[in-house]
DNA sequence: CTGTTAGCGCCTTCAC
DNA sequence: GTGAAGGCGCTAACAG
């Protein structure tokens, strides 16, 4: 990386003139044109790059915050979208000058990246989509370069924004059972996401202790796709197993089984009453057909929370360990209406 | 902001057992507990935030840009995940240290964002969703601060990455066409948004062109979202005015457009045609019922050329105004099947 | 155990 | 027209 120096020494005249002509204040302070082009030239040459830090550094901002956004790169990409929105808006409400960066990282793979230098630059960080082995790590006597808050986790050490995931699950299977539902059934896959599997214990708990225990052959696993969810669904028809209530894990997967549904000609909700957990966005399942009955998770306040709480933590406004719980939104749609 | 010198002066200690304190290093550096935990207090009490460009300054990376993200915040949440995502992904493929930074801003308002303080601070800028009034100050004898790429737009003054939007439409007209369905009609919004009226331009061009030009009647205006296309879609019916074929100006607007056709009892593609602009997931368009017929907009690409424009700029590998076309991706589905 | 000092790259004031 | 010098906040080497 060359810098003002380099094109200074090289074009044979002080820094200050180089500063002065790539500022664009050359004419303004009458610097010869024969100085400006060779100074232009010399830095294109020399492919220089203004070193931002520096420029700010001089220019010392007030109140000036850099927060790194980590998020897991995994297939429910528009939760990235909402989340950042959240944060964004968090961002807007405080009278201050934040920097929001997005950081993606390969799940699993957290350890890598906080034991890089990389964060040494952040005044605070807010992870996302941590899976189990991220989260094991961040347990260990790992000590984090600034405050840390999770995303929809929980965490003896860490501060975050969550909810009682647990509960989801027991929500949805209190409905079922409310219907007199007892034949029922889930859509998940063997995931390495922690939350998946508190909404489905959640569930199965509930039936179990209800007196209608599921059993393995009413837990169908598949991928984290549509398409996934829509091969699986076709095969559980096609051995006679669809139970009488489903309960998807996410509305990806529902995507999929309402499309299967449509194709194999199985009526929702007079067959097969389906349930999601809405984890994109809400409008789209208001509008599939049939429409979604759901608890929506709030990601958007998640993340505008996050950020709030990530802000206090720098200030020292709270302890460190704080966490915060919010509620999931139970939305009623068609596929599988009030009993 | 309260600096380390302010806690050396409070703590009657120099600045550097400050810093060693700050960082971690009391123990290993042998720092007295009771000066340690004095210096821990104060700066509590100043509430101390690290300036982050000092201490880059400081370990002086290599290469490292600072890239901005602005994008206009409306409807399409969506969009702006797949873009990151893309945008990331190109981030990847180069060897450097880059640090995208989302700035999001109110359309319309690109001006007040340009000209403040804050993109003084950065590399390059990428913008995205821009609307005319934008453009048009971009235009303007206005001097950017550092390069610019902008997202799917065309500039006589800036680089980009953009698309033929003209032909997305023709594309679609030429579809319908060649099926002999000459009763067609738009589903659109009076939008600030110039490419969208580009592809229908596009479309209603080559409708005339083939002598059977699209009537005022059938344009059909709605707000930018699922509901308002529901209900306009249902006005429509009810006034026995639905077309033969409808191009929608975007998946959001068809889900809502299916969902009505849903409920009212309109086979789809049997009494009505419908082919969209694929500017959300791709994916779920795939699975809605009866799954889309579109022209996907390839945001992810588009994202990802925009990043390694945007660095070829800074480091000088590129004239200043380049442009770069990519392709609209032409995908049959049920609700407008091949003739 | 703690302090002094020398920069990191840049911009601005002042002097010539 | 141009140069020299100082300092933004921080860290690391070296000195006590």
């Amino acid at each position: 990386m060359s810098t003002i120096k380099d094109i200074a020494k090289e074009a044979g005249v002080s820094i200050a003139t180089v500063s002065i002509v790539l500022n664009g204040k050359g004419k303004e302070r009458k610097i010869s044109e024969e100085t400006q082009t060779r100074i232009y030239t010399i830095a294109q040459q020399l492919n220089y790059v203004p070193n931002q830090s520096a420029k700010k550094l001089r220019v010392a901002q007030e109140d000036s915050y850099a927060i790194a956004f980590y998020w897991a790169t995994d297939f429910r990409i528009n939760y990235l979208a909402r989340i950042t929105l959240g944060i964004q808006e968090g961002i807007m409400k405080q009278n201050k000058n934040i920097r929001l960066t997005v950081m993606p990282y390969k799940v699993d793979q957290l350890e890598k990246l906080m034991k890089s230098t990389q964060n040494e630059f952040f005044n605070g960080i807010i992870i996302a989509n941590m899976s189990d082995k991220d989260m094991e790590f961040l347990n260990t006597d790992f000590v984090p370069p600034c405050p840390i808050v999770l995303f929809n986790r929980e965490s003896p050490k860490f501060s975050s924004v969550t909810m009682d995931n647990y509960k989801v699950g027991q929500s949805v299977a209190r409905h079922f059972l409310d219907k007199g539902l007892f034949d029922a059934g889930v859509l998940t896959h063997d995931t390495t996401f922690p939350i998946m599997r508190q909404w489905m214990q959640g569930f199965l708990d509930t039936y179990r202790d209800a007196g209608h225990a599921i059993g393995e052959e009413n837990i169908f696993l598949c991928q984290t796709s549509s398409a996934s969810a829509f091969e699986v669904c076709k095969r559980i028809h096609a051995e006679r197993r669809m139970p009488r209530a489903m309960f998807c894990e996410s509305d990806v997967l529902a995507h999929g089984m309402l499309f299967a549904c449509h194709e194999l000609g199985i009526a929702i909700p007079d067959a097969v009453e389906v349930f999601t957990v809405g984890i994109n966005m809400p409008e789209i399942n208001d509008y599939t057909v049939p429409s979604l009955s759901r608890i929506d998770i709030p990601m958007g306040e998640i993340g505008e929370d996050c950020l709030h709480l990530v802000v206090d933590l720098i200030e020292k406004k709270q302890p460190m360990p704080t966490v915060e719980y919010l509620e999931g939104k139970k939305i009623i749609g068609q596929s599988s209406p009030l009993g």
